[in-house]
DNA sequence: GTCTGTGAACGCATTCACAGCA
DNA sequence: TGCTGTGAATGCGTTCACAGAC
């Protein structure tokens, strides 16, 4: 957080889709950064981050416009200090730690997933019902046994968790996590999990996503993207 | 495909989120005709579909709307009639072959998956560059050399791909991918691709995801849901 | 001249309300 | 009466166009 910037946190409506945009741009800002451009350009205008993450110029502006004026005009945006925006609007400063249930095929993928720590989340616990696996270890983190995760959750103040038993265990993880406190859930199961309103879920069906390619086979580039 | 039902294929502009709402509601509806419940009902009304989907229930009536009229005023929709129109707009019957690019966490854990299975999805082919893993098995699918790709996709007319290897050899993948016929991309590499007009690539961006979570965390619930 | 920031215009998707049929 | 199917209304998000700053 640099502090001479005012990020206004407060404007209402912002759509859904900004965010993943922004996040998008983060990620691109800060891969463009390493790079032998990004390091002699001190500035880089919103048709320039258009070319490296494919977002149209227009939107960009407005995204970031949401939030406040970053840029110069006749100039464009500096990119560091964008980056540094970026990083608040989305969180990134804060503490990213989450816990996973379901030690799988899937979980353990995303344990051993090294694009988590790049982007600063690290995963604080590993829970699954299954005796056989309590007590082993996946990287350097023990799976624990999941009727302790509520006591853990509160202990630790974690907020997020992610999800990724069958279809038909997520629904009562999902209560557990909430009853701890876990206010953001990242659902793999193929399942509609019921939860309050003071929670956000995302649910990553990854045969959806896959049906989704088939029916943009089975009827041409029609729908509407 | 049943046949006595005429299903408008052909309409412009069906939202994308209809797709994928459509595709939640096939994968309920067959859990649903699973359940004492729905061996006992034969028909289902838009709004115990919303029941068991989270779907509202005028939206589910609207997308279904966009390809025909499949229900009957008073009772509401045939379960197995409606699961067998969703199969055929999503596409379902037709082949579901896939080939998968990156023999590493998370590509193991997509091949071990039971859903594709289950879905009707199935794993045709695994490509690596890695000397070291080609020729090895997963499951029961041997690994081969990410250079036979093209001929191997072209002779068996595959159309969809999953790329899970890291970002910087993303694109070389893809662009592989489409020379060889692949019409559909799922790609879980955090990378903005570039490809043709004529195919459709489909990112999961993990810490993208995750970071919608955190700025709903930071910011409270009040982005659009 | 360049490029941002923004109100206004547009278009798309969701919600509503009710006509029409069983 | 119950529930679908659908035009109409609403609301949201994207695109446009240009005023304003550098």
């Amino acid at each position: 957080m640099r502090g001479y910037h005012t990020i206004n946190n407060n404007k209402k409506n912002i759509p859904q889709a900004t965010i993943h945009r922004l996040s998008i741009c983060h990620r691109c800002l800060e891969v463009f950064a390493e790079t032998a451009r990004g390091r002699k350009l001190k500035t880089i205008s919103s048709s320039e981050i258009s070319e490296i993450t494919g977002i149209n110029s227009h939107q960009i502006r407005k995204d970031l416009a949401y939030f406040g004026k970053f840029g110069r005009r006749g100039t464009g945006y500096p990119v560091h200090d964008l980056i540094n925006i970026l990083k608040s609007i989305l969180g990134s400063s804060q503490k990213r730690d989450i816990v996973l249930v379901g030690a799988g095929n899937i979980g353990k993928a995303l344990i051993r997933y090294r694009g988590f720590q790049k982007r600063g989340f690290t995963i604080k616990g590993i829970f699954d019902n299954n005796q056989s696996k309590i007590g082993k270890k996946i990287g350097n983190i023990e799976i624990s046994d999941i009727k302790i995760i509520e006591s853990f959750i509160r202990r630790r103040n974690i907020k997020i968790g992610i999800i990724t038993v069958p279809a038909d265990a997520a629904q009562e993880v999902a209560n557990h996590m909430i009853a701890g406190g876990i206010k953001s859930i990242l659902n793999f199961a193929p399942i509609t999990l019921k939860y309050p309103h003071y929670v956000k879920v995302n649910t990553i069906d990854i045969s959806v996503e896959l049906e989704r390619l088939v029916y943009f086979l089975s009827s041409g580039p029609r729908v509407n993207d």
